[in-house]
DNA sequence: ATATATTTGTGTATAAATTACACATAATGA
DNA sequence: TCATTATGTGTAATTTATACACAAATATAT
């Protein structure tokens, strides 16, 4: 064989969220090419490994992050997008809650670092495209699958919900028809504990239901917001 | 290296429709593994070429056919998906227009044929699934993008469409409410042209405007069925 | 040529969903 | 105890979706 084989590999933007701030898990490369600058993590496939087991053994060996939900976002596959070669890169997207955030640095990353998704450094490679496919991916499917629980810790005040929605659909939304919503969807539950931050009136705490979730789309029931 | 590199291929799902059927355009196998067996079409990736070329090259090769409308779709990465080893698979969907119809078998390929999209043959590899998400993904986007018209011809008759929406969604529609709704939309121009198909009154002709679509679309004015 | 069958084309009234909007409650802190 | 801050709740107005029937234009059969 005279041309080299094409190469594979996996790359995750995986979104974090905090105090209405989309953030985004970066790594900063430690080898060439693109050695010094920021990347979203990922790497080479290995040949009897699945897809996600290797999107997701990349994340633990490059971050030491933990992905609470993970699908697959599109495949990048441009002759020219790897300066090394053939590389065809299959992109996942990852949503991972607030307090998992124990990051490190490993293998080919030099450093490891939650961006603010409006604050992003320069990208390597196609980088930037991928992230952009996933914001908007995140954006789109936030009004029709309950992705947006997976950012929020398990027990939350129902304002975090509010807040994040405001914050990933970037406009005001009505905290009275939102609740209503909601609630009306079927798929919270309503805990007894009471939590309360600074000043003002204590929240009670809510719980998303997978389980019924799943029940009530199997019944057809669709979740829209 | 003692293991073998991960090989690339594509597969293209393709839909045609016709007379309220929706079909699929199959090949079926010349050589080992799944010899004689059913599969949809598609191949390796060659080392230069994008991913988008391939399939394209590939439907040529082996079907004849011209695509109208292609779109990614999933990738397949099962590690045991193809009894000869290690191979990935970037799967696309594809439609075309009813009138395309000049297909021939070739490379690969001992026969080329449509077959309704409810009464598919056995498939070879994971063609099953990977045409299943493709039904999915064909069934969910009818509503929030204007793929149905890819499927007709360019001029059609109204009835045309609503039977294309009918199939696709697998319900009776109003046929008033559905005008009202389509004319809104305001991506059809209204021809001077009627065309009569046996007994009853002859159907004035609609063209997609694909132009004043992207306009809309860019104001932030969503297609939704 | 006349009647019958077939398909296209159109409006209105009702129901359902979405939107707009304001004040009481429970806590903190000065 | 008073001011401040965040939570929690209902109703009316508007918009959108649904249900529904008959006239117009042609082909076909008698």
């Amino acid at each position: 064989m005279s041309k080299q084989a094409i190469k594979l590999s996996v790359d995750a933007v995986v979104f974090g969220y905090e105090e209405g701030n989309i953030s985004v898990l970066l790594i900063k490369r430690k080898f060439e090419p693109f050695k010094g600058q920021w990347a979203i993590p990922g790497g080479f496939v290995e040949h009897d490994e699945s897809l996600e087991t290797a999107v997701e053994r990349e994340l633990l060996e490059e971050t030491g992050i933990k992905i609470n939900y993970l699908e697959q976002l599109y495949t990048f596959g441009k002759p020219k997008r790897d300066p090394r070669g053939r590389v065809v890169s299959v992109a996942y997207f990852g949503l991972v809650r607030p307090n998992t955030f124990d990051i490190f640095a490993a293998t080919d990353a030099e450093q490891v670092q939650w961006f603010n998704s409006n604050e992003l450094p320069k990208l390597s490679f196609d980088h930037k495209e991928i992230l952009n496919t996933a914001i908007e991916r995140l954006q789109g499917k936030i009004t029709y699958e309950p992705l947006g629980f997976e950012l929020l810790d398990k027990k939350f005040p129902f304002s975090d919900l509010e807040k994040l929605y405001t914050t990933l659909l970037g406009r005001d939304i009505d905290r009275r028809n939102f609740r209503k919503k909601i609630i009306g969807l079927n798929v919270l539950d309503e805990l007894n504990e009471k939590v309360s931050k600074g000043s003002g009136r204590p929240a009670n705490l809510f719980q998303f239901n997978k389980k019924r979730y799943f029940q009530l789309k199997k019944e057809g029931i669709i979740f829209e917001i």
